[in-house]
DNA sequence: ACAATACCCGGTTGACACGA
DNA sequence: TCGTGTCAACCGGGTATTGT
């Protein structure tokens, strides 16, 4: 349990461990005379225990003092002025110790602002995402990449045509160095999230008419795309770009993807089909 | 032990959205 | 505008649970 301080004499933003607080929660230990280094590693590591807070009553490092604070706990659901946030660095010895409750529109307010922060802080890392796998897709397409990866075996190989072709990768890829060259492969198609990614991958490996040969699993007398070797390169490659995402996340987009290749081969064939009765 | 039922998982389909 | 991707609703088969 952390609680979220504000400093009022310095106008700087700090957080601690809950125990760190007075019984009436007005006030906070904190560590003095520490370098910033240190000051993070009791705050991260050392956060919980009565005897963690006794380490900070260091006489040499006045470390007894309490720091003048306002406070917001998160026990009340509080947050903080992100527009204001200081580097506790230049920290001064605290002095006098009486702390003030914010009210409940300044309790809204700072927690409004916090969201709007995180939810930019998202956005900007998505968009930083994005660029990265473009750059590494135009890399690709503008053969600057590593010589090896021009050369790759699966450059020529896919998509995979028939179930014959299915076999031959699966020979190759039982030698690792190639199993890796086609993770390697797979993990530079890239894809914002893991979704895309999936998506991306099983385009790239399967032409329609394989994919509709199978499914996840191989329910309804389709073949098991996850007991294939070339399934656990897709997982790999995966993993390797969003490593958060669960085997089970993986499976269901493959098997989704598998599950709709019908629709993508019957609208394909369609339209084909529209386009020749439309020439003649 | 067996049959009926409920539930879950995966496949299919059609509509809509999106990007080139 | 067209081709393709995505999503949601629906369907069906398999499996677990429950009652007899």
């Amino acid at each position: 349990m952390w609680d979220i301080i504000i400093w009022c004499d310095e106008d700087a933003i700090d957080f601690v461990p809950s125990v760190w607080a007075s019984s009436d929660y007005k006030q906070y230990k904190y560590p003095i005379g520490l370098n910033q280094n240190k000051i993070r590693e009791i705050i991260y590591e050392l956060d919980t225990t009565e005897e963690v807070c006794n380490v900070h009553k260091d006489p040499q490092s006045n470390a007894n003092s309490v720091p003048s604070v306002t406070f917001y706990s998160n026990r009340e659901g509080g947050t903080v002025h992100t527009d204001d946030v200081h580097s506790i660095s230049s920290r001064s010895t605290p002095t006098g110790s009486s702390g003030v409750f914010p009210n409940h529109d300044q309790h809204t307010e700072l927690l409004q602002t916090i969201l709007k922060t995180q939810i930019e802080i998202k956005f900007e890392i998505n968009e930083l995402r994005k660029k990265v796998d473009k750059i590494e897709n135009k890399e690709i397409n503008q053969n600057k990449v590593d010589f090896r990866l021009q050369t790759t075996t699966f450059v020529d190989k896919l998509p995979i045509n028939n179930l014959s072709e299915i076999d031959e990768i699966e020979d190759l890829i039982k030698n690792e160095e190639i199993f890796n060259e086609l993770v390697n492969f797979l993990y530079l198609v890239g894809g914002e999230n893991y979704v895309r990614m999936v998506n991306s991958i099983m385009k790239k490996l399967l032409r329609h008419k394989v994919a509709v040969k199978f499914s996840g699993v191989g329910k309804k007398q389709k073949l098991p795309f996850c007991n294939l070797k070339i399934y656990k390169a897709v997982h790999m490659a995966i993993r390797r770009r969003h490593n958060s995402t669960t085997d089970q996340e993986i499976q269901k987009t493959v098997s989704l993807y598998l599950a709709q290749s019908k629709a993508r081969l019957s609208s394909s064939k369609t339209r084909r089909f529209l386009d020749n009765q439309e020439k003649v």
